[in-house]
DNA sequence: ACATCTGTACTAACACAAATAATACAGATG
DNA sequence: CATCTGTATTATTTGTGTTAGTACAGATGT
């Protein structure tokens, strides 16, 4: 921690920035299961933003059961975090299913997605 | 036109909605080139949603060449859609990279991500 | 020519979410 | 006890989406 990039321009709210960096760096495993997490007002002077919007971004986490926090102690990766790697899983398949159904309508054949496919993953295979 | 199912209570805003519902209906083939789009005002009734609402849907389908407008005449699909239709495969490139680097932070094999394309295409052609 | 349709432009008002700011409280820790 | 931690609360600002109302110019059919 930490390597996060946060736009403040993009459309997207920061809080959302906040929890898909975290959530990459836990899944990718740059963070270790039971690792403290830099508390919020820290993390909030790092960023130069709101310590509510980093709050709001760990609040996030946690409900999806990838980090978990306490009063007085701070938070701290989840020791287990298979639960939220399945519901990451489901959302891939979600973004998948879309891009399927997008490719019907350019009448992109089920061949050049499984190309495409295939090419990017070995352009960022190393 | 116009089987548009637009839900005021998503987050996703009305006019996106309408961009999406209408692209689709011309990339698909449900609507032809050179077809006249409903007015802005009938649609808004039609809808019940209103005009300016609808306006910004036209204008920025009219920004991504799939149709095009003139005062005093009304709104028609794009002679020639190919132009949007490059654009649109962008964007499902995109999202398949999304995906892909999704994937690899839940250690998805490629396999898996092709299985699961072969899967959704061959459940959804008929 | 006239009425009526069309897209387009503009302002004002409202709703809602995101973000900031400033506190305050309770638990844990040295 | 001082100081860190997460958490809760309220108020304010900001940006965007949406609605509403009005207006103007071009095209069309009668």
């Amino acid at each position: 921690m930490s390597n996060i990039r946060i736009d403040v321009k993009s459309r997207t709210p920061i809080f959302e920035q906040l929890c898909a960096g975290i959530r990459e760096q836990i899944l990718a495993g740059a963070m270790a299961p039971g690792e403290p997490l830099p508390s919020v007002r820290a993390l909030a002077c790092e960023l130069a933003i709101n310590p509510n919007t980093i709050q709001k971004a760990y609040a996030e986490l946690e409900r999806q059961k990838l980090i978990s926090s306490a009063p007085g102690r701070g938070s701290f990766v989840s020791d287990d975090i298979r639960p939220a790697m399945g519901a990451f899983e489901e959302r891939i398949l979600a973004d998948l299913r879309a891009a399927v159904h997008r490719a019907r309508l350019c009448s992109i054949g089920k061949e050049k997605l499984t190309e495409l496919i295939d090419k990017e993953w070995e352009g960022t295979k190393p």
